[in-house]
DNA sequence: ATGAAAGCGCTAACAT
DNA sequence: ATGTTAGCGCTTTCAT
């Protein structure tokens, strides 16, 4: 391995010399010498070990990242959002796909903070993250992403209440009246606002909340999709779906055509992230999105700053916008 | 910080000590001395500084992964597969999305391989790799997945062209006299080996092979539709596609859908990858399976083995089965 | 403007 | 069986 002695004895200076000319804060180098080093280094391809800068220095240049579940196609987007900015700006990512396993999470966390990492983009952020909350009273740089819980944490999220609200007064407006909910796991702050959201535009509409509607996800196999087609196929069934994901939705439409329903004369069904094949089913699938890359990498870019301590006195959540695409799952 | 020294002033003996009751070679210390040193690093949740153990040991316990796409649904499943195995034998991951990107690709190899990682899955192999088969030249431990170029490299692997000569295979025997293929780029092997596969199969059965057929993947917005468009519009159109990965498949569907005809009835469509979404589209798409996870799982495995030098003396590529899963695309 | 030297936390060779 | 010590590659005083 190439270190700094051996470009220092090629450049003939010191090791320090040829620090000074590397690091970050310019130095007081002679131009001369500057040169020969850049050329050293050119020469011998050196790049500096990262373990002796961050055993030295504290820093890594390397930041963590939690993801609860890389096989949900919500998380692919963000994930290339903070990779890209994280690239750009000289950041190396360190992955734990933590499977929503709290001590996975937990033993990922403790053996990063252990100066491994200079800070941590967590997508898995639940009600009982106490060690995410730890972090960042420790003073340990930490910028929450989708997932959020009211911390006074650096967050970039969405208004999942504002956009279920949003959803759900879009298909009363197209003349829907019975309208059920696919929710998901409601011990996930997004699910449950996004049905907060719902309830609170039926409301305001004067439709009848009717807990017959609300289909809850399950985790047998096919749970959602039967819990489905018992509603479509109950006396009164409903004449739209809002899927708290596309995920979600895809199954919904699933059950609706093996019901013999057609999507969207019988009954509109409207989605939620528009995950990259949405606009690729048969019907292409209308639904709510999500600026997933901007928000990963807006997360990076928050994560830096505090690293760099340019980050905000007090932490901020940015709140990204919603956009309802309209395809062809809804009239 | 919690150190070592920490730990062996709580346990009234010297860093050493902890460091032999710690380490992965078990060593000769006193039952009582171990337990005391047990207790403090409970106590203090002492974790040990990966750059230090990186810095002196010249091991790190990190391997590089290098995915070309993340948002290609394919990968998700192998980084899973890696992630779970490494992570249950004490290994980090640090990844980058090289967006097929050569020159991010090169940055990142040569980043990483100053001691940063202990080795590195690549998932991103072209021909155009050099930078690759110096690493392995180097005798820096690499593992290819999914992509190979038949160099002397360990590698997790599938038969593209046995897979694509009896996916065509089961195409013909199932009554289609005309078959067009959707090819991904041939500039990677697993697309042109499908292809190759599907030759053959078409000459075993005395099919003419009629390059009016084959559809190649195009850069363009909605150009790979368009082009699926026309050959379906065709006098002499295909009664089978075998599109050559699912996305395809997904947009086959859909541009025959459009066409008006109807699957399988009319048209049977065949994908590759078995993506998660694929049993949820209407109609559900028959494809043929590799096993992402385990591949991944094995890669990583193959990986750590060579690292603590347990690995093969030549290099060996792992083929892995695939399978055809016939749902409703195919009659 | 540059060099010498100390020390970040750890492990392994050596000493006891 | 355990302690002492040197050194991995780097940066940062301190000295010149």
């Amino acid at each position: 391995m190439i270190n700094i002695k051996m470009v220092a004895e090629k450049a003939g200076v010191s090791a320090s010399t040829v620090s000074r000319v590397l690091g970050s804060k310019q130095a007081y180098v002679a131009k001369e010498t500057r040169e020969k080093v850049l050329e050293a280094v050119q020469e011998l391809q050196y790049t500096p070990n990262m373990h002796a800068k961050g055993l030295r220095g504290g820093r890594t240049n390397s930041i963590a990242l939690l993801i609860p579940d890389i096989e949900n196609e919500m998380f692919p987007p963000i994930i290339k959002g903070i990779e890209t900015y994280a690239r750009k700006n000289g950041y190396n990512l360190m992955l734990s796909c933590t499977n929503e396993d709290i001590d996975i999470e937990k033993n990922f966390i403790n053996k990063m903070s252990q100066g491994a990492v200079d800070g941590f983009v967590i997508c898995s952020m639940t009600q009982n993250s106490d060690h995410v909350r730890q972090l960042q009273r420790d003073g340990i740089p930490v910028v929450l992403v989708a997932r959020y819980y009211g911390d006074k944490i650096n967050a970039v999220v969405i208004d999942n209440f504002h956009a279920g609200y949003d959803a759900t007064n879009y298909l009363i407006n197209s003349g829907n009246k019975r309208i059920a909910i696919v929710v998901g796991r409601t011990d996930l702050s997004l699910y449950r606002e996004r049905y907060e959201g719902y309830k609170a535009a039926l409301k305001n509409a004067n439709i009848i909340y009717d807990d017959q509607l609300v289909i809850h996800e399950t985790s047998g196999a096919n749970g959602l999709y039967k819990a489905i087609m018992n509603v479509l196929k109950s006396a009164d069934r409903p004449d739209a779906i809002f899927a708290t994901n596309d995920h979600k939705a895809i199954i919904s439409m699933q059950a609706v055509s093996d019901v013999g329903l057609r999507i969207p004369e019988d009954i509109s069904v409207l989605g939620f992230d528009n995950i990259k094949i949405s606009k690729l089913l048969n019907p292409p699938l209308s639904t709510v999105s999500q600026p997933l890359y901007d928000m990963g990498s807006l997360a990076a870019k928050k994560l830096i700053n505090i690293i760099n301590g340019n980050g905000p006195v007090e932490p901020v959540v940015d709140v990204f916008d919603t956009e309802i695409i309209v395809r062809k799952t809804t009239k």
